[in-house]
DNA sequence: GACATCCGACCAACCAGACGGTATCTTTTG
DNA sequence: CAAAAGATACCGTCTGGTTGGTCGGATGTC
């Protein structure tokens, strides 16, 4: 018979750890993330943490790729999504709706970016280099360069409103901002 | 004769203070905002310090009380600047121009909210009142909202991207984007 | 003298990380 | 195949260093 919990080892995934640190940052704040803090929320002691990261500037770089990797994806899947590909704007279209896609994880996202500063902003990186890319595929969308940055820095700003609660947008106006960003985005 | 330092005290003022606690999160980042280090920079012992600010939480307030006043000091200028007033839009055009004034105040202020996020995320809330009272004047601004508020979270994106050093934009592409977002904001 | 300003040594709390140990899995060897 | 040997996963205590804040006192002003 082979119980659900058949050994104690190999159970700890990583992804797991980097799951419970996100909690622990967005119920508690950027200053309660600690070791211990972690280690308690994964159900886990200190020295299992510290096993799978071997110290808490990992931990954090490990948040932030898995923040980036999970908005990479949805904005790849938008990107096969669009109806018209092909036509001018069609990446800036994507990322519009990829930023509107999942408040939740983009919230997570910026909370790992203020632990990331905070911590040591080099651990920002990734991050950079991605938006660097973002940056020259908009400036090549075929799209007025000007018009589909503003876009781009309004998404970014949706972001910021939410998690630091800057009078976050309510339905139905949410849903305006994002239509007028998809018309404007239109070729 | 009097000198210049005719006396020892009477002469740290809380705004040198403030603007010591700025420098240091600037130049060294938000966890390097340390009682000693904000005291060593403005050349005050640590108690002299806390005489004026009794705890690190009211530091951190005044900061972000003093980083609010700034803008809404800048946004006052720019509203009694603007050439067309009492148009539609005029206030959105206004927020435009004191968000793109000086970027390093706003980059200041920004790091500045990352400081209290990161100790209190209700050191905030004078600056969520002050961005509820934006939200207000948008809608009732006499530009469609969905747009005022588009231009309104680019603004905000504006600087999240000089904070974070995520592909910050560079002239001349700074000064079009800023360019279009008023042209979006004529009436 | 009363009061405000400022000093700097000191304390208690906290935290990242080290370390020595234990339990489980894997490989080697007889 | 069994048993030993080693590798890997994980535990939990301990410590060195840091930090926010206290406190007694020194120095100046009224």
């Amino acid at each position: 018979m082979v119980s659900a919990k058949r050994s104690r080892y190999k159970s700890i995934q990583p992804t797991l750890l980097l799951e419970a640190a996100n909690k622990v940052v967005v119920r508690q704040g950027v200053d309660a993330l600690t070791l211990d803090a972690v280690a308690g929320e994964a159900g886990v002691s200190k020295g299992g943490l510290l096993h799978h990261f071997p110290t808490k500037e990992a931990l954090i770089a490990g948040m932030v790729q898995q923040a980036l990797d999970k908005f990479v994806e949805a904005l790849q899947q938008e990107l096969a999504k669009d109806l018209a590909p092909d036509t001018p704007g069609h990446w800036v279209r994507a990322y519009i709706r990829a930023s509107a896609l999942d408040d939740q994880e983009n919230y997570e996202l910026h909370f790992n970016l203020l632990a990331a500063n905070f911590t040591n902003p080099e651990l920002l990186k990734p991050m950079r280099d991605f938006w660097q890319d973002c940056h020259m595929r908009i400036m090549s969308s075929g799209l007025d360069p000007a018009v589909a940055t503003v876009i781009r820095l309004a998404m970014d700003g949706l972001w910021l409103t939410h998690l630091h609660n800057f009078a976050p947008l309510q339905d139905p106006l949410r849903s305006q901002v994002i239509e007028t960003a998809l018309k404007l985005a239109q070729p």
